[in-house]
This record gives structure tokens, C-alpha cells and sequence, in this order.
DNA sequence: ATAGTAACTATGATAATCATAGTGACAAGA
DNA sequence: TCTTGTCACTATGATTATCATAGTTACTAT
């Protein structure tokens, strides 16, 4: 390719964001992050993204302040990397991207008979569905707010990649 | 590239939904099909992407029933892009990257002293701010819901653009 | 001394992207 | 009729991001 045209300084707040997340190496990178992932080899094995791409997307996200890079371990020296509250934020748009995902994604019945991912509310144990809002407490809902549990397809497939 | 891995079928919404939003064109032809543009044209213009890369796009959107090609036009014959209820539905992860860059992507004062797009509801005339639901009747927002204002900078920016 | 772990970097083949130019089917004006 | 114009594309060639695979560095554990 050539130099892909940069938008990072259009002044359409689509465009911006799109600049970052249209990537899917970023989406899925970003994924496991907001999953509580952290560590790199945990992140490749989870995506199936090769060890050069993380390494770039992550070194990207850190420099746009999406994502901090910290030790975890002096000796050896080991580094894993954290979301900041401007990455917690992107929360909304997987969220929106899940959302989506359960409703339009899946051929009937692939998914068993729920969706792929239920999502319960951490703080009153209320299934959200799709909502936006707690419908059981009315909270609004934001990165850590909930407990995602993986139905058995998804299970096992997460088990087969990091086997 | 090699072909690129395919994520399409994952159990993940996530990774489903990175399957085809993980993309920049994509994801600017989408903003402009879900702001009512819909000819080829007015698209490349817009996005500023080539028009093979624009018509590659468009098949594919229409190949996964995203949108439609229909006929505006019998002599000559001339074709434009409409969004499908499934494409409708993506209004959430736009909306949400949208709002997320309007807290995130700019510096200070570079939109002026307001959003860089401001957006009003159209049936009760509030403005939401970011609102997912509107602040002043309650409604849930969606596709078509939203008349959006243009800051100065950003409708100096797609004049030229279309210049 | 050997094997193992974690976080990477190096290399080469492949394919997606961009810029630019061109095509086909028609309409409108001189 | 001839030229110019419009719209939705397709064709070509140079550039570069991506993938698969293998290797590196710096340590720990046995």
C-alpha cells in the first residue's frame, strides 16, 4: 500500500476515531484489554495476531494514550499494558460493537439459546442483555461494570486457541 | 499481506463485528450512508477514499446485507446505496465513536467552545450532547433520530473537501 | 548446564492500498 | 452533429502493511 491518507486531523469526530479503530488488530487488541488481559503473549494467543502486530498496535496505542505500558516484575524485567481512563472509555463502542454482534452476527441457534456472551451487572447481578442501562438498578454501564460469562461455544473455542 | 486471518467465525461478538468494522473505509462509508449520503460520488468525495476502494467496500457491504444497491435512475441507468435495517443498527457503534472523540480527540478549544458536531433530537428539538438516550423526552436514539449541526471548522473542512 | 518463560525483533513472501488515468452509457448545449 | 459533462465505476503500477516463521534477549528454575 502506500502511505494510507491520514485523518487524524479531519475535524469529523468519526473520522478521528476511525483513524484509530479502524483496524482490526486494534478492535481485538482492545478487546482483550478491556477484558482485564494484559499481559502480551496472553493478547497474541487470544487474537491470533502475530507477535510483530501486537507489538505495533500496543507501542500505537500507548503513544495515543489509549493504553499505558507498566512493569510488572523487576527480575526478570516484564512489562504488561493497562488501559487509561481515555482507552476505559472505548468501552461504549465495543460494547456497541457486541451489541450489534448478537443481534445481527449469528445464524439462528449458532449460539445455542442464548446470546454468545451473557453480561451481568457486577454490582446487582442483573443480566443486561443489550441494554445501555442497568435495567435492574438503572446505572449507566462502563468498562468493569460487568461480568461477561462465555457460552459454551465461545468456551471452547478460547480454550482450542490458547491450548 | 498474506490473506488476511479470518475472524468471521469466531464465536466472539467482538471479533465477528472487527471483522468488517475493523476497516477504515468501512467505517467512513458508513458514517456517510448513516448521514443520508448515498451516491457513489458524494461517498469517494466525502471520504476522500479512491473509487476502487469505495466500490470494493460498498459490494462488500452489500454482500453482507449491510446495505442495498438500488436504482435511482432508468435512463441512464444509475445506481445508489441505501442502508439496511441491519446497517441501520450500526448507528450505535458510529454514535459511539463519535462521542468518545468529542471527549478524547481533540485539544482544547480546537473545536471552538462547543462539540464538533452538535446534535439535536429531531422530534422534541433537545439537544443530547452525548446523550445515549434523549435528555429531554427519554427516547432511545437510533438511526435517523439525530439532525446534526456542523461546528465552522468542520463545515469549512467538507466544503473544501468537496470543492 | 539445560530447559523454560516472556516480551519482543528480523526476514521474506504476499496482497491490499493509493494515485492516476481510462471506460461506458447516457444527457445537454452549441 | 460535435463537444462537453456527469456518474459509477474499472485498469494499472508503485508502495507498503501484514502474515508466518524463526530468532533474540534476559532472566528463572531444575
Amino acid at each position: 500500500m502506500p502511505k494510507r491518507a491520514d485523518l487524524s486531523d479531519t475535524f469529523c469526530p468519526v473520522g478521528r476515531s476511525a483513524e484509530l479503530l479502524g483496524d482490526r488488530a486494534v478492535l481485538l487488541i482492545l478487546r482483550e484489554l478491556l477484558f482485564g488481559r494484559r499481559r502480551f503473549e496472553v493478547i497474541a494467543a487470544n487474537t491470533g495476531l502475530g507477535p510483530q502486530l501486537v507489538s505495533a498496535r500496543l507501542k500505537m496505542l500507548v503513544a495515543e494514550g489509549v493504553a499505558e505500558r507498566r512493569p510488572y516484575s523487576d527480575r526478570p524485567l516484564r512489562h504488561d499494558y493497562w488501559l487509561t481512563d481515555k482507552g476505559k472509555d472505548l468501552f461504549d463502542v465495543l460494547y456497541a460493537m457486541r451489541n450489534w454482534s448478537e443481534r445481527w452476527a449469528y445464524a439462528p441457534g449458532e449460539t445455542g439459546d442464548g446470546p454468545a456472551i451473557r453480561y451481568v451487572h457486577r454490582t446487582c447481578g442483573t443480566d443486561v442483555g443489550t441494554a445501555k442501562i442497568c435495567p435492574g438498578c438503572g446505572a449507566e454501564l462502563g468498562c468493569g461494570d460487568l461480568k461477561g460469562e462465555a457460552s459454551p461455544a465461545l468456551k471452547a473455542e478460547q480454550v482450542a486457541r490458547t491450548a
